[in-house]
Order: structure tokens, then C-alpha cells, then sequence
DNA sequence: TTTTGAGTTGTTCGA
DNA sequence: GTCGAACAACTCAAA
């Protein structure tokens, strides 16, 4: 039998049909197009929790673009298990005549793209990437003297020189969805299927509003109100454009646009520095942090006697979402308090993010560390009780995640603030000032 | 090559 | 209550 022929966009992290580089490319340029989506068990089989969020909302995402591909004649093609092993299957199965995908630099999804690109090469299929998910990516904004930025003021600087508004032009897929391969439906396994549970998950809002761009600035930092444009997890999956966000945003507000290069930034620091595992700042890594499992515990399941803190991380644990205020409280809280190794925190929020971005989760936690680009200086240990004060004076958010708060049944405070403070700039400046190797466990002050 | 100005989000202390 | 300095230098980026 004859196999049919088609070209194939993957589809990753870009999750949409509206202005999606890659499958207009496919759609305009190659055509008989049959969209793929591969629930990787290289990924998958990571996650712990079985009621994984990012999961369920990939899930529910590609139930609703698989109507809109069926109702435009086409059907979106969803396959289980490692890349390989389903490009191996796909190229068996069809005559394969080109294959399109966007740009994914996570250093999973590189090393990923290069062995798919040399499987699909060897059959002489080729493999296009496209730009995607930021305005620039990899060394398209540089110093003038070829280097790569790590300060951020002068890497937005030199963005905003560089960009030119057609940078922003829509690429419209959506025009061309007759161009799908005309084929009748296929099967979307149900997330049993896939090893995984339906969750609570409330799916953010999509729409980036002027009212909410005009009152970004002032709003932005107080978690009781709605201010933030929750657009994180939709960047995350693709599920909206970067182009149309910079396209609302850029004349409206300055604040909110810087946000987005914020996360470019990140981009391009995982890009040229690929080693998230490491402090930025190897001083850092000589820092005795305490292994204090207790500790670290009682920080995870909000029960460290701090409202503040105590309310993000159960935000966390109950929507996969955290304010980002709070984040850099808590984030604060466990590597300056409690002295635990950002790395454990990034690894929870890890775990539990559904906005997860490996760039802007590395860049945030060793932001608040100290040890990351342009970070926070050590010696600057946020107070959550006056963080509270100034950003949640009514309590509103406080009582909205820790109804206990103010009665006999609320956890007193893991750590007295004023010495968690002096313990952690001494034992920070003790770590810094040894930069031949580790200090043992023991040298540490305060115990 | 040298110089100069600057650097996301804070807290505490003392005048 | 307000305000400036200290915290601690250090490194980056660009002229």
C-alpha cells in the first residue's frame, strides 16, 4: 500500500494556530500539512505527581485545537512515548516530504531537535525551525564587542535599538487552515491513556486588557488584587503569541513591556551560559547552605510562621500559580532564612509550576540568592513581615490562603527575623570570602 | 586601554 | 515621621 504524503509540524511549545511561525511556514510553503504532537515519556516520566497541571492543560489545549483542525478538514495527530521511537513509526507510516517546528532552547529541547534533525536528514527529510516564542533569541542581541550581555538595563537598551515594529507582524496560519492534510479524525488518547489525571486546573485568563496595562505599574505588586496579567502559563505553551503581547503592550506600558524582555533576557543567558545547574556568580557555590530538611519542609507546605510566605507557597500547592511579589519573598525567605540552597527551591517550583520556564525559574532563583546575573546583592534580606505590611496591609491575601492566621492554631515562626538576617549576610560574606573551596557543613555560624 | 557611570523589585540605623 | 547612609565592594558596558 501506498503510503500517504504529507509534511509534518510539530508542534512543542507553540500551541496555537493563530500567528504561529513554524506551521504558517508549513502551511504556506509545504501544504498536506499533518500537525503532530508527541507527549514525550522522556518528560513525562519525570513527573511525580500523576495530577500534573501542565499536563492537563496541554491536554485540554489540544482537545480544543483538535476541533478546529477537524472542522477546517484536517486532524491533528497525537502520539505517546520518546521521539525517536514515534519518528521512527511516523516515518514507516507516511512518506514524510518536509517537517517544520519552532524554536525550542531548553537544553533538553536542543540536544532533542539535533538527534530528530539527524534521523529525518538521513532519510533526506528536511528539518526547519522557525523563531517563535520571543522577538530575539540566541545571539541576536549582543555587545558591541560580540558578547553577550548579563545586565539586563543595557541588554533592554539594546533590544529596544534593535527592534523594528514589523518585527512584530503576525505570521497568519490561521488563514491558511485549508492547507491541513484533508484526512478523517484521529484519536486524541485520553489522559489515562497518556499515565496522567484530569486536575483542579482553573486555565488564566487570555486577554491582556489596556485597563490592565494602564494600571500595570501601580498594581502589579499587590497580590490581593488582579493586577498581574497572568499571561506566564500562555507564554509557556505557546497558547498566545509573544508578537501580539509586545503588540498590546509596547505603547501602553513600559513596565509590563520590559516584563517581556525580562523573560528574553533569561532566554539568552541559558543560551550563552547553558548551565543552569551552577551558580552564575561561582563565588556562590562556596556558600554553606544548611541541608535542613525539617526546614525546607515547613517552607514547602506554607507552615513557617510567616504569613506571607506561608501564603505563596500554598497558592502554590493549590493553582500551580504564585504572585510574583511573593515569589520573590518566599524565594528570599528560603536562601536568605532558612540558608537552604536556591536549588532546592528551584526544584520545587519546579515541580510545581504551571508557568514553568527553565530560564526565567533559574534566573528568578538565583536572582533572589544573590548568585545570578544582575541579582539581588547579599546582603539584601527581605523582610516578609514588612514585605506584608507594604504590599498586603489589609491582609487580604494572607487570609485568603491562611485562614488561620491570627488564631492559637497558626505555626509560630520557624526563625526569628533579626537573626536569620545577621546569620545569613555572615555566613554569605564567609562563603564569598572563600574562594578556594567548599567551607564544611560545620563552619557554619549560628548552627 | 583607561575611565566613568551605573546596576529590577530592600532593610536598618541613626541623625 | 523623614531622610540619607551603610550594607560592600564589584563588575559590567560603553565612551
Amino acid at each position: 500500500m501506498k503510503k500517504p504524503r504529507i509534511s509534518i509540524h510539530w508542534f512543542r511549545r507553540d500551541l496555537r494556530l493563530e500567528d504561529n511561525h513554524g506551521l504558517f511556514r508549513a502551511l504556506s510553503e509545504h501544504g498536506d500539512v499533518l500537525p503532530l504532537f508527541i507527549f514525550d515519556t522522556n518528560i513525562l516520566d519525570r513527573l511525580e505527581d500523576k495530577a500534573d497541571r501542565r499536563v492537563d492543560f496541554i491536554h485540554r489545549t489540544l482537545s480544543e485545537m483538535r476541533e478546529r483542525i477537524q472542522s477546517a478538514g484536517g486532524a491533528l495527530l497525537v502520539e505517546i512515548g520518546a521521539p525517536e521511537a514515534v519518528w521512527a513509526r511516523l516515518m514507516d507510516r507516511f512518506e514524510i516530504t518536509a517537517v517544520t517546528a519552532n524554536h525550542d532552547h531548553e537544553p533538553y529541547a536542543l540536544e532533542r531537535d539535533t538527534r530528530i534533525g539527524a534521523m529525518l536528514e538521513e532519510k533526506g527529510i528536511p528539518f526547519t525551525t522557525y523563531k517563535d516564542i520571543s522577538i530575539f533569541e540566541r545571539n541576536e542581541v549582543l555587545k558591541d564587542d560580540g558578547g553577550p550581555y548579563t545586565v539586563f538595563t543595557p541588554y533592554m537598551r539594546k533590544w529596544r535599538s534593535l527592534f523594528r515594529p514589523e518585527m512584530l507582524d503576525p505570521f497568519p496560519s490561521e488563514s491558511s487552515l485549508s492547507r491541513f492534510w484533508r484526512t478523517p479524525e484521529l484519536d486524541l488518547p485520553t489522559l489515562e491513556i497518556i499515565g496522567f489525571e484530569r486536575t483542579d486546573l482553573v486555565v488564566p485568563r487570555k486577554t491582556l486588557t489596556d485597563s490592565l496595562l494602564a494600571d500595570y505599574q501601580e498594581n502589579r505588586n499587590i497580590p490581593a488584587l488582579d493586577g498581574t496579567s497572568r499571561m506566564s502559563t500562555h507564554l509557556r505553551f505557546g497558547t498566545v503569541s509573544v508578537r501580539e503581547l509586545f503588540r498590546r503592550s509596547m505603547a501602553k506600558s513600559t513596565t509590563y513591556t520590559n516584563e517581556l524582555i525580562w523573560r528574553e533576557f533569561f532566554m539568552q543567558v541559558l543560551w550563552h551560559f547553558p548551565h543552569p545547574e551552577r551558580a552564575f556568580k561561582p563565588a556562590y557555590d562556596n556558600i554553606p547552605w544548611r541541608a535542613d530538611e525539617a526546614g525546607f519542609k515547613a517552607w514547602c507546605e506554607g507552615r513557617t510562621g510567616y504569613p506571607l510566605v506561608d501564603a505563596g507557597m500554598r497558592e502554590l500547592n493549590a493553582t500551580g500559580l504564585m504572585h510574583n511579589r511573593v515569589r520573590m519573598v518566599v524565594a528570599s525567605f528560603l536562601t536568605k532564612h532558612l540558608l537552604i540552597d536556591w536549588r532546592w527551591g528551584e526544584a520545587y517550583f519546579a515541580q510545581k509550576l504551571l508557568d514553568l520556564e527553565l530560564s526565567s525559574n533559574n534566573g528568578g532563583w538565583q536572582w533572589a540568592s544573590g548568585s545570578g546575573c544582575d541579582a539581588a546583592p547579599y546582603f539584601r534580606v527581605f523582610n516578609p513581615k514588612l514585605q506584608q505590611e507594604r504590599f498586603d496591609p489589609e491582609l487580604n491575601y494572607v487570609k485568603n490562603w491562611v485562614p488561620e492566621y491570627g488564631s492559637a492554631n497558626y505555626a509560630p515562626p520557624l526563625v526569628v527575623h533579626e537573626m536569620a538576617r545577621k546569620r545569613a549576610i555572615e555566613t554569605y560574606k564567609l562563603g564569598l570570602a572563600d574562594r578556594t573551596g567548599k567551607i564544611e557543613p560545620q563552619q557554619q555560624l549560628f548552627n
